[in-house]
DNA sequence: CGATCCCGCCACATT
DNA sequence: AATGTGGCGGGATCG
């Protein structure tokens, strides 16, 4: 062995080893010694090695050295142990040979050279960049750690990182994967696009001020931030992670760190994030006790990271001269533009084409959304979340609506942002891993465009419990948010509601259609607290109450399309204002949003007459008064449309004509008509997306708790496709539609509705308590969806909690109308546990993913089917009684 | 003296 | 219990 050193060593360090070796072991040896070849090195360069050089020399040597090392150290351990002077490495040695103690100790190598940069340099030097996909790398720590001679712990801190950026993924105990730079791109849109959920508004908001306000806004940008985060977002854990269950302490700091700091990076302007921001942003909790010593760690950790970015190629460090001074910072100089992104912007952007229908239908602003987020999503459990829910509970309440309001802060107040932030904190860290699931939830709400529902989340919440928030948000927002949609709809165009009567007639259609049973709905409740509806729709009644699908379709698209993520958010932000704010800002919100949005989507929502079309409109305390009608809306109709479209298009029939491509005219044609239903709405009715041909759900809204049993009773005579409410369950819950409904405002046409919508649900449903979910597949929604932006990652919980199975369900969903995205918990979709996505080991991912994609799965009709055979499996109870239930047929 | 960040203890997770 | 992971922060080094 000592040969072998030698002649390799010799030329970089040659006596070293040896005498090391021989005479020194003892204290050279020691278990660092790996390092010692970096030592070796140093020596080396006094004279013409120069650092680079010496890293390459090290690099290329390493690994037989080190291999020779570790030789060694076993075979001297005992030595080491016993004597173990580790004098300061090989140095002394070094020295010994150099001769001069002072030599030697320059020759230590300088701590530079130890950095985890370079180290990791080294370690990526030993990795193709793109490897052919035929080779599968696989990387063990323990022979990296003795090649690189640095110990375990410090690969790790690379691994991490790497792996936060899917560079490399973990396959088993002290073996990693090596993937490359291949995904790297798409991983870093997806941290874009999870960022700009997450941070988009605060980095907007800081870059504005930042420089000079940083330190003034410097809380709120915390706060901002710290809201933003959400936690939602981050996710990521990885595709691969075949060990789901490990995650709790994995998901942790340093990588999801690393995702954070990297999405900093791509939501900002400037592409420069200071530490301390980022620290700042990335310390959760607390703004203000962010105690030094927590920041200081975080900072430390954020060098780490920054480490191994830059030794990717990611980042460089740069300094920002601010008002204070000079700050470190790092600056993006990796790549910039994703083109995946963009096709989602465009989705959500209000103009944007109306969806397409079919394919892309699935109203690929849900889709993608949930496409990106699935990757990050998927480490996430569902299981977390209650417990995550829970906290969140608490924390919502105590701030107020916290979640919400921090948008709203953000534009508004601090005080609240403050508080919310601390909630936000809290639940993020105790629900990051839902929140991917929440997180994917927003997005799709986001893209979807469905300010409302968003808001609705963040509303329900807070109604009176501490609860509320954020879990069942997404759920319960959906339905409210149809719910919303009506009411808003109306102020618009439409305040008339109660013109057109005609709803009860399309309760009437619905009977029509028995096959929507088959598809089924399904009901979900996650906790007790939510369930959701899902029905057939009956496309007739729906019809009849709703303007065609087309028309539908338009509009959800361009509701979808219309509501801008940005809008989103800050609709959001204003929804989120409301919870805490007064009704009165929900209102103008609302009448905004509808207006602007046209939030038509709803404008499904018909009153489900047939059951109780009277009692829904008179009654306000019944249930939902308002069905929420989902259709699929199908933009164009043409493929997604394919399922539903024909039932659009007897939708259209019935709907008005508005099919016009233009949203406005439909929407509030629609909204006109929605107007109308909302008033009588009973239920709600969802209508699925293609796919399902139709899930319609039906909530009634009075029913409240009690109600859902009620509920129930309905449906039969209804015909309509399904009503699921456990009666248990339900009876906790109130259902949220309904309760939006129930609420005073119910009447009103206008804002009141609006405002009640959102904040009814939670609220007045829930006072008996939960707010029920709607989660269909399909929802019109999106336009009006407010933005759910900010609370989606909380309601995520909630959807999370359906989820596991809703998730498959949903996935199998296709939900083309971006209402799904919206609900995308509730979409459930029961009908069909859409096998394929969802296996059950799929199962987290699939359940993020399927639960975001759900929109995009949705797309495929199949998928849902196969989920639909798939959720029976994992159907929860609560599944399995909707799959009674609901039988779907499919 | 502040910026960096190495180093490795130690807790928690997994085997 | 052993081993794998990785949070965390003391304190050394750099500039």
């Amino acid at each position: 062995e000592n040969i072998f050193d030698r002649s390799r060593m010799a030329p970089k360090t040659p006596i070293k080893n040896e005498p090391v070796d021989l005479s020194y072991q003892k204290g050279c040896t020691p278990e660092r010694n790996p390092i010692t070849p970096v030592k070796l090195v140093d020596r080396p360069q006094p004279d013409p090695w120069t650092p680079t050089a010496n890293l390459k020399m090290l690099v290329s040597a390493a690994s037989p050295d080190m291999r020779d090392r570790e030789k060694k150290k076993e075979l001297f351990r005992p030595i080491e142990n016993s004597e173990q002077s580790d004098t300061p490495d090989s140095l002394q040695c070094d020295m010994v040979d150099d001769s001069t103690a002072d030599e030697f100790e320059k020759q230590r190598p300088s701590r530079k050279q130890k950095s985890l940069g370079l180290l990791c340099q080294k370690f990526l030097a030993r990795y193709p960049s793109y490897p052919l996909s035929t080779e599968k790398t696989t990387i063990s720590l323990d022979e990296v750690a003795s090649v690189l001679g640095v110990e375990r712990r410090r690969i790790y801190d690379i691994v991490n990182v790497l792996e936060s950026l899917h560079l490399v993924s973990r396959v088993a105990k002290n073996q990693y994967c090596w993937h490359g730079r291949h995904n790297l791109s798409q991983t870093l849109q997806t941290l874009q696009e999870a960022g700009e959920l997450q941070y988009g508004e605060l980095m907007t908001f800081f870059q504005h001020k930042e420089q000079d306000m940083e330190y003034k806004f410097g809380e709120r940008k915390k706060e901002t931030i710290t809201d933003s985060q959400d936690r939602a977002l981050l996710d990521f854990s990885e595709p691969d992670c075949p060990s789901a269950s490990a995650n709790s302490r994995k998901d942790k700091s340093l990588r999801i760190m690393s995702q954070k700091f990297v999405m900093l990076f791509l939501v900002s302007k400037t592409k420069i994030v200071t530490l301390d921001i980022a620290a700042k942003i990335l310390i959760e909790e607390t703004q203000d006790t962010v105690d030094h010593s927590k920041f200081k760690t975080k900072v430390r950790r954020l060098y780490d990271i920054a480490n191994v970015l830059t030794s990717l190629g990611l980042i460089k460090k740069v300094h920002v001269t601010e008002e204070r001074g000079r700050k470190p910072a790092f600056k993006w100089i990796g790549p910039v533009e994703f083109p995946g992104k963009t096709d989602e912007l465009k989705g959500r952007s209000p103009t944007s084409d109306p969806l397409p229908g079919t394919q892309r239908g699935a109203r690929a602003p849900y889709k993608f959304c949930a496409m990106g987020k699935q990757r990050f999503t998927r480490h996430v459990s569902f299981n977390s979340t209650q417990p995550c829910e829970g906290t969140r509970r608490k924390v919502s309440s105590e701030p107020n609506s916290p979640h919400q309001e921090r948008q709203a802060c953000i534009v508004n107040s601090d005080k609240h942002c403050s508080k919310m932030i601390n909630l936000a904190a809290v639940c993020r860290q105790k629900i990051e891993e839902d929140t991917s699931k929440a997180c994917a939830t927003e997005t799709i709400l986001n893209s979807a465009g469905n300010p409302s529902i968003t808001s609705t989340l963040s509303l329900l919440p807070i109604p009176g419990d501490s609860d509320f928030c954020v879990n069942p948000l997404p759920q319960a927002i959906f339905p409210v948010v149809q719910a919303d949609v009506p009411n808003l709809l109306l102020p618009h165009s439409i305040s008339s509601q109660a013109p057109h009567p005609s709803t009860p007639a399309a309760s009437k259609t619905e009977n029509g259609n028995p096959t929507l049973f088959p598809n089924q709905p399904f009901l979900c409740f996650p906790s007790s607290s939510l369930f959701m509806l899902c029905g057939g729709l009956q496309e007739d009644s729906l019809r009849e109450t709703l303007p065609t699908t087309g028309d539908v379709g338009n509009w959800s698209a361009e509701a979808q399309a219309a509501v801008p993520p940005a809008a989103c958010q800050k609709r959001n932000s204003h929804k989120c204002a409301w919870p805490s704010a007064p009704v009165d800002n929900e209102e103008p919100a609302a009448k905004k949003q509808t207006m602007e949005l046209n939030d038509v989507p709803l404008s499904l929502i018909v009153p489900k007459k047939p059951f109780e079309s009277p009692k829904a409109e008179s009654s306000p305390g019944s249930g939902c008064k308002s069905a929420v009608y989902l259709e699929a809306f199908h933009p164009d109709g043409p493929e997604a449309t394919d399922q539903e479209c024909l039932d659009s298009q007897e939708q259209e029939k019935w709907s008005h004509n508005n099919n016009s491509d233009e949203p406005f005219p439909g929407n509030e044609h629609i909204s006109k008509e929605n107007a109308n239903q909302p008033l009588l709405p009973q239920y709600l009715y969802v209508q699925p997306t293609a796919g399902l041909s139709s899930f319609n759900f039906l909530l009634s809204a009075n029913q409240a708790p009690g109600a859902i049993s009620l509920a129930a009773s309905p449906l039969p005579s209804l015909s309509i496709p399904c009503v699921m409410v456990p009666s248990a369950a339900l009876a906790s819950f109130p259902l949220v539609c309904s309760s939006a409904i129930t609420s005073p405002l119910s009447p009103v046409p206008d804002g009141s509705f609006s405002a009640a919508t959102s904040m009814n649900f939670s609220m007045s449903g829930l006072a008996s308590t939960t707010p029920v979910f709607i989660g269909t597949t399909t929802m019109v929604t999106p336009k009006v969806s407010p933005t759910p932006s900010v609370d989606p990652q909380q309601p995520s919980h909630s959807t999370l909690h359906l989820s596991p199975e809703l998730a498959r369900s949903c996935g199998a969903v296709k939900l083309d109308s971006p209402v799904c995205m919206g609900h995308p918990v509730t979409l459930l979709k029961l009908q069909q546990p859409s096998s394929a996505p969802l296996t059950p080991k799929s199962i987290r991912p699939a359940r993020h993913e399927a639960f975001f994609k759900t929109p995009g799965s949705l797309g495929n009709p199949v998928a849902w089917k196969k989920n639909e055979g798939n959720q029976p499996r994992s159907a929860s109870s609560v599944q399995r009684r909707l799959e009674i239930s609901s039988s779907s047929p499919d």
